[in-house]
DNA sequence: CATGAATGAGCTTTCATTCAT
DNA sequence: AATGAATGAAAGCTCATTCAT
């Protein structure tokens, strides 16, 4: 038979790369980079260890490529909209910001990179293109988050202060808690929230 | 000079075990004990790889005696006692108990084992008698923190709910952050903790 | 379009493993076998590596098969036919013959396969019918340039000696100086011929 | 029993080190860098692989200290030194070179370091300091033969012609005879010297 | 026929652990 | 007791070879 036309190929190794970096978003999560295996990313992607290479140059790329995709605009920036068209309050947002980070939800892409952005933190001697895209990825979730405390520090509904600072401080709690074993967030997830935004919350 | 007597030898045993585990401690702790190598730890205890063999019989026999070492009664619970008789009120102790898991003391043993046990949370595979070791650990801290949480809550100065789970979140929370970048929480201490007491303070 | 022929199959079958053939003696003269990859083959030869695979069932066979096809009687020979039909004396046929092996004419076919049997003396564990291959395509030039070197001496054009032997070191300074960078052979070759063929002019 | 004092630490690891180095040399020389295995150097050096690294960063990392240590002052320079001090002709002092080239004496790591600059000089893609010291060792052969063939000129023993050529036509034969089967060169090397030397005699 | 996806053996390098001195 | 030499399992990566399309 005729080889695939070359659309037809390009949406085949999309998909296997696609399948790859999700498997590879996951394990980064779980295990931090350095203790990730390669062979730990084929077995999750279900696929050998030679075919990850047959697709990326080196872990560092695996690494690079999939924090990449994973934060590419279609993606987290989804949760950002839905929160801003959603009228609720300041607050209310971030409430259901946390929600979302703590979710088992199909967007638990999301919530990956900004574990494995917590393990990077911790990490030294990363090319610099990866430390780049980490504090990209990062600075991201503090350029969507920042107006909302701003307009909720406004509006008297959260405590005054540094507003960098306090989304600081709050991100960080976040990232430190989801490095922990997230299934103990399973349970009783909305007073959990409800404890969380209590930092920050004026009352 | 004539060979030491039994007890002198015993004393200089103990006293170069203890400065291998001060060592294994600091070093597990800013690492974690999957990346922590046993020349780190030799170095950091400035003696040679092989003699740390000579004392323990594996990297995980180090982990087991060095957190069972930081833990015991004479080291650890000192802490808890110098809170217990302060006079504070129970969301001040607590305050207190946060300040000092940042506080860069002499008390760091303590501070150790507390990171190290939220490095070990996230790992799998270890021994047995590790993970129950670990286990114990925690409660160590769940069963000092416990009634000064109970107390605080009858008196009305600490949120309702079930106490177990309150300081289960806010011991996450905590560990949480210390894996991040410690030097992050140098600055701006006190409203920090502050910030984090909001969480479970009734007000 | 009406599918080929059986003949015209055959007749494109056998350009297609030309067209590899002849890019695999290029690549095994500048590499070396071992050092040569598939996909440097398939490369030169504008063609996937999978197709070099439905031609050809091994590396090993690929060399076997291209030394082969490289020293079939009309294409190597062609060069010595035109050497004794060219009226010369034995020892400026020998010197043609060097200036040959030097250039880069479109008979590289030869050269590359005289620069491979270079490569391939140094290297063990190669299958045995290779060996014979080797050996047999180093006796074709032997027996090529055995009764010019014969009838050299009997003329006391070349020195006397052992003719074999003679011819052996010969080729085999031919063949060492072919391994090296062959640039470095291009500038002033007529000088560096003259000087080779010192060796075993009279004079 | 008391460590070793430093002196006699120095000692073993300079003597564990030279005879991993031998060994590489010798290999490197057989194989050619790429195709030299570390375990090829290890076994040939009756050590484990892991006992290698002890002692030496990479690959090429031993290939530069293993050339390094084999065109020291007192090795290489010897034979040179022992050729002036001969009291010979030119181009006997060139002759004896060759043979020496040759011998399989204890000498063979001069010879080795010069059959590997062979390969190398074939090889792409290694480090600059590699290359450079590929370089000044090819150059050591060069500045010290170069005035043993100017005088061969001025005393008409040798051909005329440009000096720096006709020495780099005479060291590339040698080394690609090198490259060739040694055992060959076993036989007769008397006539083979004299007739090598004939390329460059004025007779 | 033609492509490139997929696999796994093998190589370089790291590091826990053992052992000679 | 103390050192560091020595070993070998395991991990990242390459590439010959097979196979689905």
């Amino acid at each position: 038979m005729a080889p695939l036309n070359e659309n037809q190929l390009n949406q085949k190794k999309a998909e296997r790369k696609e399948q790859i970096m999700r498997a590879a978003l996951k394990v980064f999560a779980d295990n931090g980079v350095k203790l990730t295996k390669i062979s730990m990313i084929a077995k999750e992607a279900k696929v050998s260890h030679g075919l990850v290479y047959h697709y990326f140059d080196s872990k560092d790329e695996i690494l690079y490529e999939s924090i990449e995709w994973g934060t590419e605009e279609n993606r987290a920036t989804q949760v950002f909209n839905d929160l801003n068209e959603s009228g609720k309050s300041p607050l209310e947002k971030i409430k259901a910001f946390t929600q979302f980070a703590f979710s088992e939800s199909d967007r638990w892409v999301t919530q990956s990179v900004f574990r494995i952005m917590q393990h990077l933190n911790e990490t030294n001697g990363l090319p610099d293109h990866i430390n780049e895209l980490v504090n990209n990825a990062g600075q991201f979730y503090i350029e969507a988050l920042s107006p909302i405390f701003r307009e909720g520090q406004k509006f008297g509904e959260i405590i005054q202060g540094d507003t960098e600072e306090l989304l600081g401080i709050y991100l960080t709690v976040l990232s430190g808690i989801m490095a922990d074993d997230p299934s103990f967030w399973k349970e009783n997830t909305e007073w959990k929230v409800e404890i969380l935004s209590r930092m920050i919350s004026a009352r």
